[in-house]
DNA sequence: AGACTGACGGTTA
DNA sequence: ATAACCGCCAGTC
């Protein structure tokens, strides 16, 4: 795993908006390789990025986000549904779409 | 080489 | 809607 796709890959996380999110199988459609990629990279490189921004495709997190991820979306009010998961519907932030 | 693991995802039952 | 399965990619033992 080189530099040079961690770099393409916080990159992207960055350009995230705020109260949005988007998808590991989505960021892994537009810098290559596969979902399972990108959480190893976000776990051991996202610590500087908004990673809390980053979730499962259904919508529920990683065990990881449980905490300050969950500050985070209160702070940009990011669109929950009434079970505890992001609604998708409206936060999607799709990073292939721009 | 083979098995196991992990911040995953789509299909099928 | 839930759960089991299987495919996925890279790193480690």
């Amino acid at each position: 795993m080189d530099e040079e796709y961690v770099e393409r890959v916080l990159e992207i996380v960055e350009r995230i908006p705020a109260g949005r999110v988007t998808t590991y199988g989505a960021v892994a459609a537009v810098v290559g390789g596969g979902p399972r990629q990108i959480g190893t990279v976000m776990a051991h490189h996202g610590g500087p990025v908004p990673w809390w921004r980053v979730i499962r495709a259904d919508g529920t997190l990683p065990p990881s986000h449980q905490g300050e991820a969950l500050d985070r979306y209160r702070d940009e009010g990011t669109p929950w549904d009434s079970r505890g998961r992001v609604r998708m519907r409206d936060a999607f932030w799709d990073p292939g779409a721009e």
